[in-house]
DNA sequence: CTGTTAGCGCCTTCAC
DNA sequence: GTGAAGGCGCTAACAG
């Protein structure tokens, strides 16, 4: 809070008796300025402390490298993990990065004001953008775009997905090998793709061992804490209980865990409890949370590739990029003693 | 990715057949528009897809209703718990969000950027800013500005601090109560404040009950989980070492005890452990570690409110606001048992 | 090498 | 109530 005058391009212009088009020169590192000339602007730009006004510039010019994206809520752990991974690839590829959230709730629908957002950013000031887990089906935007775990199944857009049925499908696998026949389920958002397609993993892994899907096993949830810590109250009362529990998500996993322990259940001798998405948490829960690591970070790094890929070549044919997933044993499942 | 071509506030205003002026009226509700013209032009708006350029509207007008956000690193622990106390403000206040960040490391230092970013953000495209940690000691900007932790001592703009020294003789008033007199430090980033104000109440809190400042328990660190493992491995490798290990910060305080349960020692009966943070991490380490709540997030949402406030009215004389911290007892301390 | 001339898309007077 | 003109700060031709 110096100056109470922001320094335009005219003013350094008048300080170093150029033209305007010449200072733009030397910040653009444009063309070719005499030597002189560029030390000499230099030297004002800095005793003036100027800095270009990205909206302006950005309304002119092409390329701004600065990267958007837009995500639903700053403080969701999932987002926080793929903006992790932006972080490490801008860095790398030399980028800015602009995150935008809008806490103004008006009228309009999420999907709208995706869309809004994204008009807003993609082209004016942003030369390329990332949508976490849009919900909108199409974005109309001249420049790159390309959506991280994209919740409607016909988009039209660049994105990167996990591999969410097949991670969910491991976990059943794993938790069968170990001998758990009675499998509890505490379910997602039922919005989100990735929450539909670890269900579909749940009970593909079942029918793969010729196992019923039975209603009572399988309770609602919405990825929070709460909603594993009452879902797996309701499963441990059951008449016959499951010996392991899969959440479709770590948070809710944990509150499995909360749960169990508050029932007397000691994880894994009497319950086994499965997570899934690997949160930084997930290492230090229980001994260490058995759960599936699906790599957010790594898509949202994938994503910024495709972005910077996108912004030099036309189009490529491999629209759709999975992220593979991987089960992390560690210690809250264990095979179902016999007894 | 629908429409390849973007509509401008021109194609509306043909569409419509009114002037331009008319529909960036309609855009700002602003004089009085005929009843109808106003629903024909919004029909338009809708058909067409229209969202205002965000880089054109904002060198124009005075508001935006966007705050906006300049942080190190998206990714670290801090800052994120910040966003979300500014994430839950902004919905609040029916403000959006922009976080900046700049992954362009090329020749500037960080205060460099730190402040070009502000004054690129500031003004322009943001009427407000909110600056994550900044080690810059001034920045030249015409709009309200806000720091959260800064690191200079003498600032000259409005900033929320935490009470970090105070948190931190609280915490040491709770070992020495315990009955440690031989109380092990791990440090933190010393380019920062924060750490330097937990430091000194490390410090005064020995002084305070007549203890030695032992140079062997004091050891290093920058945060990291790492720092702590390596700190802790050295401190419980001592001749005398220390009975309880305060660390500068969670992310350290759960390296100290990984280091001490690789090390067979049993956390709390072997060693108390205090953090720093109150991490969401931290209620599940080791059965809760007990730790000094600064309250991160609420900094952020304070922020957002100082900031709306510094726009409607003129400045205020509180400049300075001060966040309290809380020790957070749990399960990683206990009392010396008298050997 | 550098200055001049046009706008980018939008908002804001000032007329009508 | 509405349109026309001017300009925000900047870059991209085009001249010299």
């Amino acid at each position: 809070m110096s100056q109470k005058t922001i320094p335009t391009i005219r003013d350094v212009a008048r300080e170093a008796g150029v033209s305007v088009s010449t200072v733009s020169r030397v910040l653009n590192d444009k063309d070719d300025v005499a030597p002189e000339t560029y030390e000499k602007i230099q030297i004002v730009i800095q005793q003036l402390g100027y800095t270009s006004n990205l909206a302006a510039k950005s309304m002119r010019s092409r390329r701004t490298n600065v990267i958007g994206m837009v995500v639903p809520d700053v403080g969701d752990s999932f987002t926080i993990q793929v903006m992790k991974g932006v972080n490490r690839a801008i860095q790398e590829f030399g980028q800015d990065l602009i995150v935008y959230t809008g806490g103004n709730s008006t009228i309009t629908s999420w999907p709208a004001r995706e869309q809004q957002y994204v008009s807003l950013l993609n082209g004016s000031i942003t030369d390329g953008i990332i949508v976490v887990a849009p919900t909108a089906i199409t974005f109309s935007t001249a420049h790159p775009l390309v959506a991280v775990d994209p919740h409607p199944e016909d988009i039209e857009f660049p994105s990167i997905i996990a591999t969410n049925r097949i991670g969910s499908l491991a976990a059943m696998e794993y938790l069968i090998g170990l001998g758990h026949r009675r499998i509890g389920f505490i379910g997602g958002r039922t919005d989100l793709q990735s929450a539909l397609r670890r269900f579909q993993g749940y009970k593909d892994g079942l029918c793969q061992a010729n196992l019923p899907i039975e209603e009572e096993l399988i309770q609602p949830g919405d990825y929070t804490h709460e909603c594993g810590y009452v879902g797996a109250q309701k499963l441990l009362s059951l008449a016959n209980p499951p010996t392991a529990i899969f959440a479709a998500n770590d948070q809710s996993a944990i509150g499995v865990i909360h749960a169990a322990q508050k029932a007397g259940l000691r994880v894994p001798e009497d319950l086994s409890v499965m997570g899934f998405d690997n949160i930084p948490e997930a290492s230090y829960i229980g001994g260490g949370l058995t759960t599936v690591d699906q790599f957010i970070d790594k898509m949202g790094y994938l994503a910024v590739q495709m972005l910077v890929d996108l912004q030099e070549k036309s189009p490529r044919e491999n629209y759709l990029h999975r992220v593979d997933t991987k089960l992390i044993i560690r210690n809250t499942c264990q095979a179902l003693n016999p007894n």
